[in-house]
Order: structure tokens, then sequence, then C-alpha cells
DNA sequence: ATCGAATTGTAAAAGAGTTGTGAAATCTGA
DNA sequence: TCAGATTTCACAACTCTTTTACAATTCGAT
């Protein structure tokens, strides 16, 4: 779950965002003032930082300069409620991602800071299953050579219990109980067949498998 | 030369408007209620609309709403005598731009005018979703080729949650959860009823989608 | 080495489940 | 109450999964 901050002197402003951001999954902590904002950025840790240009006693700007300067790299979004005091040059040196000009919606605010949280977070979940072949868990594509290949949800889901279990040697009962749990009860040819399609999909020569191997009478194993 | 809208019970405010509009080198139109307004709106096309809350036969807000249901993007701007009337959530929700406190400066009123409109002029809050489709987050107008498509609400919000989640798989609960929210309980077919419809809407060809996708035994993927 | 029983590879048929879709039922706000 | 929106339903169309049948392979015992 992501933490996000939001500073601002302006209560009800805050929790209508806190309320928002919740809803939409997120954990969040606020702060009042720059002083307190600049605490919690160190203490809570935050993903990503919602901060308002005017601030009491740390202006948004000085907060993000100092924030920055102690090396701290979290996202921040700034809220501003004049769209002239918005020096996008200014924002970006003082190393702001993002700016929302108040009053905004709150689709374009989450909109936002899905945008800045995609582009800062661990660029791409991509693994790379072996040489050519990437695996994009949270878009669910995988590719070979950049190019995806469609891959059925029960393909998909032993491909990944695979990846999860490199170079052992699995059952074929172990792959049933793991990949289609223990509700169903499909023939231990099943997992052949989809093996079969595996290597068809991914092997360089599926006539001769270097990845999914076959481990006589046992089940299979799988090599990066 | 701009056209501006008035549309307010009290004629004597709208008069002292209209008189600073026009020294200002605006054009403008009155209405005096809600009804009269939604007209105007329609027949003057014009470039802003200044709108009280509370008027009669048709309020502010529904005013808003029945301008953005039909597709018209034009700015508008709410004024409202009470402070505490305005959700501001609310207001951008119902897709008005900005909003101005009764009693209010005219130094303050012409600058809200002046920002209003540059936004909405070159800096549109436009967003393409893919080739042709466009979506005014910020007014609740969705266009393609600059044609305005009429959608319900249901409708835009699944819209915009996809495009808050480009290429990423999106299981129906995920989707029920963050479009419908914890409090309905649809049955999981609606998704695919709503998809159909957007489908039928935005996609070139719809029996063959090329930004909606079925991912089969999961859910969906939005691909711009 | 060779044989043969067991095991695995594989294409294709059969089966199970999922999605597309129009229409009906239900809900909701004016 | 009515119109529009939403949800549910029913069935067709489709995709995926599983099974099946047979060929190919493995491997231990002759």
């Amino acid at each position: 779950m992501q933490t996000i901050l939001v500073i601002d002197d302006d209560e009800s402003l805050r929790d209508t965002i806190a309320i928002l951001l919740e809803r939409e999954g997120f954990r969040t902590v606020q702060a009042a003032d720059g002083k307190q904002g600049l605490d919690q950025a160190l203490i809570a840790k935050p993903d990503l930082i919602l901060v308002d240009l005017r601030l009491p006693l740390i202006s948004g700007v000085d907060l993000c300069k100092r924030l920055r300067n102690s090396g701290v790299a979290t996202p921040i979004i700034v809220l501003s409620a004049v769209c002239d005091e918005l020096d996008k040059v200014l924002l970006l040196e003082i190393g702001a991602d993002d700016y929302v000009v108040k009053p905004f919606g709150t689709r374009e605010l989450l909109a936002r800071i899905r945008a800045v949280l995609r582009r800062s977070g661990v660029e791409s979940h991509k693994l790379t299953a072996f040489a050519g072949v990437e695996v994009d868990l949270e878009r669910r594509v995988i590719s070979r050579n950049g190019e995806a290949i469609k891959f059925t949800p029960a393909e998909y889901n032993l491909l990944t219990y695979f990846l999860q279990n490199p170079d052992r040697v699995l059952s074929r009962d172990m792959i049933l109980n793991s990949v289609w749990g223990y509700e169903s009860f499909p023939n231990t040819r099943t997992v052949d067949a989809h093996v079969v399609r595996l290597r068809q999909k991914l092997e360089p020569d599926p006539n001769c498998p270097r990845h999914f191997l076959t481990v006589h009478r046992v089940g299979y194993r799988f090599l990066p």
C-alpha cells in the first residue's frame, strides 16, 4: 500500500483529498504547515508528497529545496491556487515532479498522482525469464525480443510458476496443486499439454527444449 | 470579440457585471433564470458562462450538468453568495471551471475570467485517449474528431478509469471497486455491458476492438 | 544391444466456461 | 409519473481447457 503525504493549511481541503485517496487505496498522512510537512516527509517516508505552494512557516518551494538537498527523492506534486505563480521552470528546478492548479477535479488529481507514481516507480515490473524473453507481471504481458506473445490464462499461470521456481524439479502434482489449486482435479496429462504449448511459444527450438526440461517419471524443471 | 453569458436572477447585479465586462471589451448576453440560461448557452454560443448557483427554474448545478451532458464544453465560472455551499469537489465534478464567492471585487472577477479563458483556450485540458478521441477531464466532455459524444455518468467514469490505467490488465473486481465504489454490488456482467457501450461509441470497428481489449478469464485492458 | 512396459510428446476432438449483446427489468431523479 | 440510466438476464458465439488417441521416447531387465 502506498502512502501519500498531504501538506496544506486548508484543513477541509486536506480532508477531502485524504478521503479521496483512501477510497482509492492509498494511505495518507497530513501536515498543516511546512515545518510539520518536512518532519512527516522524513518520518513517514511517503511514496509521494502533495504540497501547497503557500504554506505557513516553511513555503512549499523551500520545502522542496530542503528535501532535495537532504537527498530525499520522493516524487512531489505541487498544488497552487494561482495559475500565474506557477513558474514551471522554477518548479522543476526545485525538484517538483508535476503541479496541479486549484481548484482541481478529483480525477485530474488522481490521474496526475498515478502518472507520477508510475514514472517514478521502479521503472517496470519486468522480469527476464531467459535470453530474449521478458515477463511483465503488472501488465501481464510476455514478450520475446520486444514482441508480445499471446498467452492464455493457464499458460500464463504455469509460466509464472516456473519462473518462481527456477532450476527445481517440479512434479506434476506439485504443479497441479500450485497452478490449478486444490479445487480442480485435472488429469496429470493436462500439465504435459500446457508445457508443450509453452515450449512451442517460447523455446527457440521446441523439439529440443533448453528451458522447459522433462524429468522422466517425475515432472519438469525450468532452467532460465 | 469574446462573448460571455451571465446567468443570475438579480438584474442589477447582471447589469453591473455586463457593464464591467463590456468596458473590458467583451460582448455579454444575459439570462435571468436557469431555463433561459440553458437556451442562451445553446443559442448564443458564448465563450464563457458566469452562472449563479441559486437560480429559478433550473439550478446552477443542474445547468452545468445538462450542458456537459449535451457535450457543451464552454468554460463555466460559478457565482455563489454562500461560501459553504461551495462543495469544491462537487463543482468540479459537475464540470465548473472556477468559482467566485459573492460579493466579489471586479478585479477578482476579471482575473478569474481571464485565467479561465486562457486555460480553456490554448492550454486546454484535453487528453488524447487515442486516435481521434479526446477527453476533457475538467469539463467532462468526450469528443471524436472534434465532435462531442454523449456519455452517461457510468460510461464516463469507466472511460476515465481506463484512461488512468492504460496498458494494464484490470480485473472486473478492480473495475467494480474503483468505478462503482465499495458500496454497490453490481454483477460483474455489468462491467461487460458498459464496456460494450464504450466500444460502440469509441471503437472505429466495435466488432474488432483495438483499444478496449478483453483479457480472457481476467478482465479488460485499455490500449491508447 | 534389444525388447517392451511405462512414460512423454502432440494434434485434434470434446467439453467447459467465458464473453458479446440485445432486450427486459429495475432503479432514480426531475 | 416519466424518461433516461443502470443492471440483469438469456442465449449465441467464442475461447480456453481437458481429454483422448496414438506416436515417439525412455530406461531397466533381459
